[in-house]
DNA sequence: TGACTTGGTGTTCGATGGACACTATGTTGG
DNA sequence: CCAACATAGTGTCCATCGAACACCAAGTCA
């Protein structure tokens, strides 16, 4: 069965970044092509929207189709839609920014057919169509947001120790942090659970282990509360 | 002539919300439909994406033809697709953020059949499709932006005075600032050029004459500077 | 010329951000 | 068991910034 129309219309995709930290390492979820054009090229996950799902849920339905991925954080990054940026005619993509906890993920590298995986952000290989640049952009956003808003947890496991935190802020933000200024900024928001437990495997001393309070967080924003780091 | 593909495709329009500083009232430009569906209400400027422009082109466009208006400054805002937002079916928006000094604009108040005209963005009337959302979502942004970005003189005149700068922004953050500290904080970033100018038909004691400098600006964005107020 | 209206200007104080170094605790290997 | 190692954990000082705050100046108008 085929659709007519009395005008032209673009295609109408989505596409994601989904980011993960690795113990050091920020990496990025791509898939390996299996069709025309770009066979075997890696991209960002994505796909057509369907009629009857919004953009949002088309997001989540080709993440969990493609690499049986469900983010903790996602939101809407930036539509793309210049003429030639796909080969195959006018394709207009809205791309979306996600979050996952790697812990959570690890195991399925591959669900579908398409091989997925997991590339630091500084070392991708050669990215299909413009998806280059939608990384960028997502790289952009979040070193912009993850000082204003407490999103990073969502790249952390739930229990985390502060040393873990702030490695991540380093990484994300690409500058060094004082460890003592950075306990002292992050405590004294008073959003973090001190545990009664430590790092476990270590071959040193074992650090305390801490959990985000989400609902602390909420009932402060509501009271006016900026994260600020 | 028609058009026909495999799989259904939605529609994709652009959207603008377009604001403009009136002596002490923020406007937001508003066009009546003249067909259906919501024929005779207002609504935001836009329409549908040809197939050989870019979502920008597509914006500057509509804004060109549907109100006589370029913007001096222009951003994707939003892509809204829910898929119940338009009664005609499936159709896609991009929404876009703009601002125009509206001294260069009061003449044109209806360029085009269809009546365009601005309105407080406090009191505008209700809005056809989800454009009182898109709107809502481009005053989060206005009110998040400015701050961070001197996107608050493309609404001025090219030449003005600090007390209609402060008036804009206390309008815009929807609270009061105060006078010394302002002009303080705002002298300081040495980004204002002092002319040897008052203002003109004022009965009271004329105020200085400033104007921003936007090559200045560029320079000390690129030595790392950021713009906070 | 006096009343009115808006323009324009500095200081103080508390809070915040950034620089900076040492002791504590647990592990490991000889 | 103890010495070496690795990371955890902790406080002070100073410069800067933001917030609060009030009066004189200049021009207009009746």
């Amino acid at each position: 069965m085929s659709h007519t129309y009395e005008y032209p219309r673009p295609a109408l995709t989505v596409d994601c970044v989904v980011f993960g930290m690795d113990e050091g390492d920020l990496k990025v979820l791509l898939i390996q092509r299996g069709l025309e054009p770009f066979v075997g090229k890696w991209a960002l996950p994505g796909g057509f929207v369907r009629m009857e799902e919004s953009l949002d849920e088309a997001a989540r339905r080709e993440l969990e189709e493609e690499a049986g991925i469900r983010p903790s954080h996602m939101e809407q990054l930036y539509t793309f839609g210049e003429p030639g940026r796909d080969p195959r005619g006018r394709v207009v993509t809205v791309a979306y920014f996600a979050l996952v906890k790697l812990s959570d993920h690890r195991v399925h590298a591959s669900t579908d057919a398409r091989e997925a995986a997991w590339f630091s952000v500084w070392d991708t290989p050669k990215l299909a169509f413009d998806h280059a640049e939608i990384l960028g952009t997502a790289l952009q956003r979040l070193k912009g947001k993850v000082r204003y808003q407490p999103i990073g947890f969502e790249l952390l496991p739930p229990k985390f120790t502060l040393t873990q935190l702030q490695r991540l802020y380093e990484i994300i933000l690409e500058r060094t942090l004082d460890k003592r200024n950075f306990r002292k900024k992050i405590l004294s928001m008073d959003l973090l659970e001190e545990l009664d437990e430590v790092e476990q495997d270590v071959s040193h001393r074992a650090a305390r282990l801490y959990r985000f309070d989400h609902k602390k967080y909420k009932q402060l924003e509501k009271a006016g509360f900026n994260f600020e780091l």
